[in-house]
DNA sequence: ATATTCATGTAACAAGTTACATGATTAG
DNA sequence: CTAATCATGTAACTTGTTACATGAATAT
């Protein structure tokens, strides 16, 4: 029951969203808008086979007329169980690999002006998603507070996780407007 | 020349440390540690091998009485151009994985008091990185502020990776210390 | 006594990336 | 008319993880 990390990520979207296509599931763990968890088309529709094979999810075509059909997922009881055993293991810490942090670290020999780029383009995303995150904020709260959505059976748990989005997004935007002038002022 | 972003990682350290070892090198990129990038003693051994062999670092064995006998790398001037070349490239946007995160989403199906225990983890090893980044940014300043240390040709663009893992590691201090109490209320 | 630190590796395996392939529909 | 979206895959390749192996010296 080692290593099977993007099987428990998968199955928790599918705990949330109720059903999903891979397709559907390719834009969730895609790096704009992904929270937690970032994987391509190609690993989920890898990871969605063995999964169905492995009966914790099922799928279901869904016959489109203008568009091509789907195959929608969902967990089963036994996959619920899976994700539920998940929950009391020990998680993997978080391994971080930033190549613009390399490039940040490795700036007094290299190109600050294409440097200066790159982290204005991670501005630009985080503040994007920032966005993108206070819109789905906005659409859970509805007319509650904070506190009594955190409390939600359903929500609380998927909410500490899109504050969680939020805080990060946000310290990229306010770190990238410190280090903006700094790398500036390197430019020859 | 796509992705060796090991390579690049391993060479922005060495262009600060001067000269490591790969027992050093594990140091730095260990997770307890690493403030962009982690990599396993392995891969560490295993692409110090092919740098080497590819000119971009060279080797230099270094005697001792009481310790085994170590062999401590440095850039090569085609190393340090490789680097410089790389911080002109577009970086990879940094995929998130993290499987706590995964596990607070499926908190309603789970077991809360174990995804607590781990949010406390969380907390445990985010205040002692911060603590270690505070003691490295104390050396780093010395009797100098913030501005002049990021005005500093060698240490500023370091220090700007500093800056951001220590507001990262205080994000997470924060956010543990809000997930605490919600995920403590589900515990039956 | 026992565990941790120092110091370096090999081998097998699991996970993630990139390139390619198909083909209709709709938005600009 | 061109690009993006919807929708799913195969194949080859590169990275990253885990288990194992060695062996002396300190710290508890």
């Amino acid at each position: 029951m080692e290593g099977m990390a993007l099987r428990h990520a998968i199955s928790s979207t599918l705990l949330v969203l109720g059903e999903a296509s891979g397709y559907d599931l390719s834009k969730e763990f895609d790096g704009a808008r992904a929270n937690f968890w970032v994987a391509t088309p190609q690993q989920l529709y890898r990871e969605l086979e063995r999964m169905e094979s492995d009966g914790v999810i099922v799928a279901r075509t869904v016959e489109q007329e203008k568009r091509p059909n789907k195959r929608v997922f969902r967990l089963t009881d036994a996959g619920c169980a899976e994700l539920a055993a998940f929950t009391a293991t020990t998680p993997r810490a978080t391994a971080i690999r930033d190549e613009l942090m390399v490039q940040v670290q490795a700036v007094e020999v290299g190109d600050p002006a294409a440097v200066c780029d790159a982290v204005g383009a991670l501005r630009d995303a985080a503040a994007a998603k920032l966005a993108y995150y206070e819109r789905i904020e906005r659409t859970w709260l509805g007319d509650r507070g904070r506190a009594e959505l955190l409390a939600d059976v359903h929500l609380g748990g998927p909410y500490l996780t899109l504050l969680r989005g939020l805080s990060f997004e946000r310290e990229n935007v306010a770190w990238a407007e410190l280090a903006l002038p700094v790398l500036r002022a390197r430019i020859a």
